[in-house]
DNA sequence: GATGAATGAGCATTCATTCAT
DNA sequence: TATGAATGAATGCTCATTCAT
């Protein structure tokens, strides 16, 4: 019995029910699905988290506060210039949506169809907290001559919307991109690439002043 | 009571089956909710689609096929210059996603977590024909030296993330942009002059050769 | 198919919930009990009475109404002396609770332990009534000087809890009263009579005028 | 934190599963709503009594043990007129079955309901040594010639099943006496009362030679 | 075309109980 | 003694679909 054995059948579960929310859907998926590919039994959901619901909410609270503060941080960093700034959170975004496509993909369809309101309010929140870090970014750019004026809630959409739509559509662009789309690592290296490099061009003559 | 009451009850179905499936997702929707919504006999939907699913898919191809002449038009107009019929794509895209906006929200769903390969691959054609589209276009302007050299396949991503990213987190940009969300009317007036003008902007920056 | 074929899974379903409800309790019934002793698929019970518990509102709905429009004939009838009238509601409430002696076992279990404040509500309804008819009649006789004073309340917790008493310890009476407890019509006959003839002594003495 | 600590979780067992089972039935209360209430582990209901029904029975024989000497007594003494002796008898069980009316409402939930034939075989016994008490001094009675001849079946059944109604249907006769239904007290003072007075006045017309 | 009834499989959840510590 | 974790069976209920009329 190891280390770690202890609340192991919790993060399987976590871990399970993230691949299957992912892959068919919340209501897509029964807690028979997730029980069975965690390797744990059934009754175990219901005393670790309650519901099946808040088993999703353990699951988006847990992944929302990851590397929150990475995120203060940068915003805060007065030595970088707002363009550096805005192709950083850019670069951070990227690589988080991209680790955690799964998960994100579970949020962009919760955030639709979802029944719970507490959880909508959750990733509202989530939304938030993103949308206001670049709308400052954007403003101190302004205030300091070095970016032009923009639409600053288009802009947030054009940043997530744009890894969403890669990360929503893995079929497609793993087709597109001529990538073998069983080869996870393969796909993310080459996924962040193109997306690092395409946001630097396209928010770089996006924002510019003149 | 006149000339269309015959197949009526088939287009009720469909009317009512896009709202939910949008509102709950297919999975989260049962044929009865669909049924009771279109004041139309359960069995009905087994008689006109045969099953749920290809009720889905029905509602689908429906949807696909409206309209796609004006699109051939556009892209073969020879008359139009590249910034032009780009800039007319994305105002297009824009009426059209945001007009159905309920449609785009389920084939984004259902384009990650539907079971039916049938239907996946319905989406993949749509969406290849139209990135193909979009990259004609792009190519044309680098032939005749109006565009620089930009990655096709994240710009398409760009494009058609963005509206999906304004649509399907409808709830946060009617906060953001404070807009009455029970007011349809001026939830795409707004939306929709939003994202053009972005669009302009963001396009001709990013795609402008120097 | 017979006549009566139409709503006959309804009616089985009743009956099947009656006797078991009766035996074994509400919380001590499956919905899978009750549909396997009807030889109804388990699904009915939800499309003819939406829930368990409504189930058990519809059958003590159905028997509440039986026969209520004699007892008011009795109540109004003028020509009939106190005391007879009292012996022959006594009489009626005999007849009644032996022959839907599992009925009236399932309302005494609900009133006290049941959850449902509607079912409640339903048994306080028509015990109320009933103890109104009483109270009229006590009155009525005492107002002719041919009753004594009695304490009303009291006097109804004796002729509903002798009968209940006898029906919801059915066992111990059969052993009492040496009835093959299998031989339903011998027990109906044999405590009928005992009831009958232990009231008609019992209430005289009780109320009569010295 | 005294002396009785070390069994005390037995205890605060039984007092919670008294009062659950009364409330809410046998199979209508869960063994986590009477750990929980009692607040004591779940696992130490199989600890201390093997199973839930084992507790119901431990419960059980625990009140039928109670105070039985008491009657034993008044049934064998000789200085006392049968009239004085059943009047006597009628008062003790008012005070019995009021005082612990959770507990005869168990019994009369579990003498129709329960599954085990050992808890029914321990109610029956009861039951019979109580008739034979009662069947006792109405022969005595009628020997000395103050007792008329009564059905004594009947007549128990009238003296166990009005007080079994009036502590049954407590909602209604706390609503018919006028009696604040939160205040146990004053509902047990008053509902003996009118209980010791009707038994009083019922048992003598009833019984009295001539 | 249209409908009410019917079905069997599946759902999330809760149950009483047991076990290792 | 005492406990948190774990289990398998059962719970009430809803599902998409089918069928006779």
């Amino acid at each position: 019995m190891a280390l770690a054995e202890k609340t192991d059948k919790r993060v399987q579960l976590l871990i399970a029910a993230e691949q299957l929310f992912a892959e068919k859907g919340f209501d897509g998926t029964s807690v028979r699905d997730i029980a069975q590919l965690a390797e744990v039994n059934l009754a175990m959901i219901s005393y670790y988290f309650g519901s099946k619901e808040r088993l999703l909410k353990a699951l988006i609270e847990y992944n929302f506060n990851l590397n929150i503060e990475l995120l203060e941080d940068l915003s805060k960093n007065e030595s970088i210039s707002p363009m550096d700034k805005i192709l950083q959170l850019a670069d951070f975004y990227v690589d988080k949506f991209i680790l955690k496509r799964r998960f994100h993909t579970i949020v962009s369809q919760e955030y639709n169809t979802g029944r719970s309101s507490e959880i909508k309010e959750l990733i509202t929140n989530f939304k938030m907290r993103n949308f206001e870090r670049v709308k400052g970014i954007l403003a101190e750019g302004q205030r300091k001559k070095v970016f032009r004026k923009v639409d600053p809630e288009m802009t947030m959409a054009t940043l997530i919307g744009t890894i969403n739509q890669v990360i929503n559509s893995r079929n497609m662009y793993c087709i597109l991109l001529r990538i073998d789309s069983d080869n996870e690592e393969d796909y993310r290296r080459k996924v962040t690439e193109r997306l690092k490099i395409h946001f630097r061009q396209l928010l770089r003559s996006h924002l510019a002043a003149e």
